[in-house]
DNA sequence: AATTGTATGTTGAAATTTCAACAAAAGGTC
DNA sequence: GACCTTTTGTTGAAATTTCAACATACAATT
């Protein structure tokens, strides 16, 4: 009973986090909470450089970044490592391979900081339980729009790393980020290194564009914060 | 009447690929025929060549190849073209767009040959109608389950691109179509300019690896059949 | 404050890609 | 078959990226 009492405690921790979340859109506090005892959700804290999910794992269960953020990588037969993208809070990842019911994740995931996740197995979520919940049917459709609004992220990168250039994709990438945050001061989520491991460069040329923009006074920049002028 | 008959003939012609298509998954052929004329399917025939959605166009409709093949395209401002992937019957296309409910698709389709591909509103599968199909739960789930095997084609296509080689993102390429086909020869559905913005790399640079790869005895290849050694 | 480690910037040489221009081969049409 | 168009292959020069190596700045730890 107590451990129930301190895992309900631990949700309404970050019920505001969850309610942001895409896959718990139009369902009530009270509903969310029963909701995810019935899904059997689980909770997991990761130190900072600590794999959350290694290439090969179990496909089965859904990430859900309450704190902190993690990277999902992918690992080259030669050690190349290339960033498919970062997840911050109340993102999700890990629902497309969970959902096309794929056995083994074909990358992985790494913790930026310290970091608290859910985690949910998503056949929980696909073959709707006998208890008849109402909010299945919403939460399947959550589920979905998800799926499409990834994809649609996934086009989005495409479009950024298809240029041909270091400089092509790096402003196109910050002119995504400034557009993002609706700001021409932005930050960034990454250093150097996993910048060019996500647009596909080398780090030293990357630098080197960073350098020549700055000095053709085309932005300005200190570390991961960047002005576009 | 006569314009219903003929309609119903018309889909009966492709009733073998609409079965296959992984939409219309677990529907037996009565409903699925009863079912598209519930969601108002409409199908359209194009020239090779053709446009079927231009950049901008509304991103309501799916799209379901009948027949023929279209190639998805994304423009640069500078006139670079990225091609994102090839589609034949039975898939489908658009999906994610409309069932994100974006306004506008940021990317164009072209036919490739002649081809004959089937529309059906998105909202229309989303908001269930109140004639309450049967089916429309199978509907949505099959949706879903397509939308996160886009989803991991997408990130199958990000692990090619993201090679920083010409060579390595060809072998890469052609390993993935050598597993897919099941044999060491197959065709890919594209020319060299094709295969060129598939991989985001040079024509010209193209040909000259795919020379080399021949010259060095690792595959054999005449046009578009290929060919591992 | 000194030390250590990590992140970033810089540089020049080597490798690769892009670009432009042309040659050769294949396909379609009359 | 002759002609025209499109596709593919080839080549060398220019541009760009990668690579390795080092310098500098910054952060954390003792």
């Amino acid at each position: 009973m107590l451990k129930f009492q301190q895992k309900v405690v631990f949700m309404e921790k970050y019920l505001e986090t969850l309610k942001m979340c895409p896959l718990f859109y139009g369902i009530g506090d009270e509903d969310l909470l029963r909701m995810l005892t019935c899904l059997g959700a689980k909770t997991e804290t990761f130190d900072k450089k600590y794999t959350v999910v290694a290439e090969g794992n179990s496909a089965r269960h859904i990430g859900i970044m309450l704190s902190g953020s993690v990277s999902v990588t992918q690992m080259d037969y030669d050690g190349n490592r290339s960033i498919v993208g970062n997840v911050v809070p109340p993102e999700v990842f890990m629902e497309a391979f969970a959902c096309a019911e794929v056995r083994k994740v074909p990358l992985s995931v790494v913790a930026n900081e310290e970091s608290e996740i859910m985690f949910i197995d998503c056949s929980h979520i696909l073959h709707t339980c006998h208890n008849n919940c109402g909010f299945h049917q919403q939460l399947i459709f959550n589920l979905m729009k998800n799926l499409a609004a990834k994809n649609i992220e996934l086009h989005r990168k495409a479009e950024i790393t298809s240029k041909r250039t270091t400089r092509e994709k790096l402003m196109a990438y910050l002119n995504m980020c400034a557009k993002k945050s609706g700001s021409r001061v932005f930050e960034i989520p990454f250093d150097r290194q996993e910048l060019a491991d996500y647009l596909q460069v080398e780090r030293s040329g990357l630098s080197a564009e960073i350098s020549k923009l700055r000095r053709e006074g085309i932005l300005q920049s200190e570390r991961n914060r960047f002005e576009l002028l």
